[in-house]
DNA sequence: AGCGCTCTCTCACTGAGTGAGAGATGCCGT
DNA sequence: ACGGCATCTCTCACTCAGTGAGAGAGCGCT
């Protein structure tokens, strides 16, 4: 339809206006940070508005991502994230050989305890949940695998807290603490205070702060440096008897951790 | 070295000959390609040889996915898969909720059976392996997390050549069936009959065809369409008592299947 | 010091990637 | 049947993000 006639002069002026000097893979990257938990599958035209691209960019990419299986396209067309992707993410991800390493006792502690068992890891200013075993009647869980939770609220960011580099803290308490539920520790003082707790008994308990009905317990499990690793963590109800879950928990955390430090050299994370 | 010129009289011609009209997201793949198990922290230069990149670019592009997390990099300058990367694969993976139905089962079976337990999807022409329980004493287990078998030589892969489509078998049998050991089926017509017994007993048992000493187990996962979406399998020694285990795994096949039908919509993978 | 190797930065250059728009397809409600 | 309204893909002129050579800084070894 040459209207105008390629008009020079025209209106349709410059084109490629490039969004912002953005790189392909930021745009990327939010393609994939369109889809989360609730949504494992979305259309091209949703993942545009998510991702806030052009569709015909967002269609284009998508294309291309989907070529190489980092996503897939299903019969109606709509998007999912590709197999590639978690076989590239997990063929050498440093944290398979933790996993490695605590699957047995997270296996034995989940068979005892009955409840949610979990492997965290930190990163950034969050707890990432690498691994967990779920009961089928299990208490309310908000953690799942790959899912975060902030350090003020989750007993395995407690840990981190208190055996982790100072500066986390720092960060922390530089910015105002949220609010989750009554329990939450909103004041510097009862933070400083709960992680002395945590550094005196060497567990950190929390009642309610993720979700009123449910216990948080975590253990620290350490590397070769005697740096915590990671957490092992329960989710238990909230009725008073989480205390006796505690020597099981120190148990298996102390035999990943005598399995962290058997492996041959790898710095772990 | 420029010889025979061509060069417009110079030799520092043309600079931006970008390699080949490759784009950005190809590169960053084979960057991540680089890495194995064997190999979870590599070096700028190393990952430059592996990709076939300039060491320039491998630099600058490495940079660039560290500041998103994709990668990381470690005091001395190594470069290690980030936890961000698995991450965006892992949250809104459509494996999670087959993972999530499985596990409780598998848990089970591992305990069980003893030995090495692993939950195995097909991608493209492989078996990959998206859950695995091993036991401490396991014996030898080609498979790994995110790890991959052909489908010729693995139990899990003739339960998938057996159930799936058949244009599957007819790619595979396209190709010269590479010999892993003597057990291995390299004959077209044995390939078929192995994979009538299956259809007829339900069950894929194959002993010494990816390790002389090790027998692997394998029976289907169904999804609501009535497709094998997934396998079970164990590993176990070759004493001939392997028949033993079939029993629970079809126990557990079957609960699997039930979980995965409970799903609300999600039409798995 | 000298050599070899790795990594990062600079810089001129260009092709891979861009967004508007149009066309194809499909899905309503009337 | 038909217009209206989606979504998705393709084309195309345009340009900026990405490119590779090269140099310089840093490190380890002889």
């Amino acid at each position: 339809m040459p209207y105008g006639g390629g008009c020079r002069g025209c209106h349709t002026r410059a084109v490629a206006r490039s969004g912002a000097g953005e790189s392909v893979i930021s745009r990327a990257i939010r393609i994939f940070e369109a889809f989360g938990p609730d949504r494992t599958a979305l259309q091209v035209s949703e993942i545009a508005r998510r991702a806030d691209l052009h569709v015909a960019t967002a269609s284009r990419l998508i294309a291309q991502l989907a070529s190489y299986g980092l996503l897939e396209r299903g019969v109606d067309r709509e998007v999912r994230i590709g197999v590639r992707m978690w076989e590239l993410a997990a063929r050498a991800s440093p944290t398979l050989s933790l996993r490695d390493a605590a699957m047995p006792y997270l296996e034995d502690l989940h068979a005892v305890v009955g409840h949610s068992a979990q492997l965290g890891v930190l990163d950034g200013d969050d707890v990432l949940f690498v691994e967990r075993l779920s009961a089928r009647d299990a208490v309310v869980n908000y953690s799942r695998i790959a899912g975060r939770l902030p350090v003020h609220i989750s007993s395995s960011g407690h840990v981190f807290l208190a055996y982790g580099p100072p500066e986390l803290l720092d960060r922390v308490l530089g910015r105002p603490l949220e609010r989750y539920t009554a329990a939450t520790v909103t004041s510097p003082e009862r933070l400083r205070a709960a992680l002395a707790d945590v550094r005196r008994c060497g567990y950190a308990m929390l009642a309610g702060h993720v979700h009123e009905d449910a216990t948080g317990i975590a253990v620290p499990v350490r590397n070769g440096l005697g740096e915590v690793a990671a957490t092992i963590s329960v989710v238990v109800p909230n009725d008073g008897r989480a205390a006796a879950h505690l020597p099981v928990m120190m148990a298996a955390a102390r035999g990943v951790t005598r399995a962290l430090c058997a492996v041959p050299v790898a710095p772990q994370r």
